[in-house]
DNA sequence: ACTATATGAGATAAAAAGGTCTTAATATAT
DNA sequence: ATATATTAAGACCTTTTTATCTCATATAGT
């Protein structure tokens, strides 16, 4: 019931592609990574990931860089975990038992049960494309970095 | 906002003390790795940094092993995991992002937050004991071992 | 064609988490 | 006192995760 700290990158920085990139303005790794705040290297073997799994698209060479298509906008968060992770950890019981559900519940499998539905309201009903437009018109920035407020 | 194995194995196995063991029946470390299904020098090192925070209680030799103390059951699995993990870990934001509060959030944030409250009333709000006798009550057994039905 | 600039792929390294082993210390029972 | 059972402590090993490095490949612009 928990992400790598690979698959919060990998969705950080798609949702970073979804709101600045386009296949007519592709972004490097290298931008991102200082963007959000990411190591550089491991970024790119994450993209080279998701390029394989179609969740976003790439070009190499001068201008090349990485970007979303329409294809790309439509696969949602879970897509993502789904590619680096795999959805076996996001499933399993909070407490680490091996069974563990409705009839044979552990202490807070409700209550995870109902985190994880409100959860996946998110992150599989909702595309990247409107998650990020979602984001956006709330004025949030996903970064890894520190806000400082502006002097 | 997750548990690490060793906080796991270490709430289970602290539950298992508060049904079974007390101060006239102390129960060694073989006997509850196997009725838990956890490896057993493993769980050995967590009860030794347990009995340093006072969590649970031990004594050397023949029938010796770990025990609850009346001050014992009165700790909170909240205190397990802050023992093992550190209170850090369960309070980071899910997506990662270094900062996520109320005015702040991440897309994800309210979510988690109402989870999180629900989580620390049965981890901070009540005591082993009573989180075990509620345990015990519903009839629910905390291993990690497959409960094979019988034949 | 050549050069510069990206990604792709695979090997490697470093750090963290999970797990084991060995020896010492201590308490009990005889 | 001695033997035995148990935890305590620390070193050690393994696996997984995170991160880096190097070289190959593709593309754009000149």
């Amino acid at each position: 019931m928990m992400l790598s700290r690979a698959s919060k990158y990998a969705i950080l920085s798609t949702l970073y592609l979804a709101e600045h990139a386009n296949e007519n303005r592709k972004i490097s790794v290298k931008v991102i990574a200082e963007s959000i705040d990411v190591p550089s290297p491991f970024l790119a073997k994450l993209f080279q990931q998701l390029v394989k799994g179609k969740i976003i698209s790439s070009t190499k060479g001068p201008n090349g860089g990485f970007y979303l298509t329409k294809k790309n906008q439509k696969k949602s968060v879970l897509d993502i975990i789904e590619n680096i992770d795999g959805l076996i950890k996001i499933n399993e019981c909070f407490l680490g038992l091996n069974e563990c559900d409705g009839s044979n519940p552990c202490p807070v499998h409700f209550i995870v049960e109902r985190f994880k539905n409100s959860i996946f309201e998110k992150f599989r009903d909702k595309n990247i494309m409107e998650l990020s437009e979602e984001i956006v018109a709330n004025g949030r920035k996903l970064t890894l970095k520190d806000i400082s407020p502006e002097v």
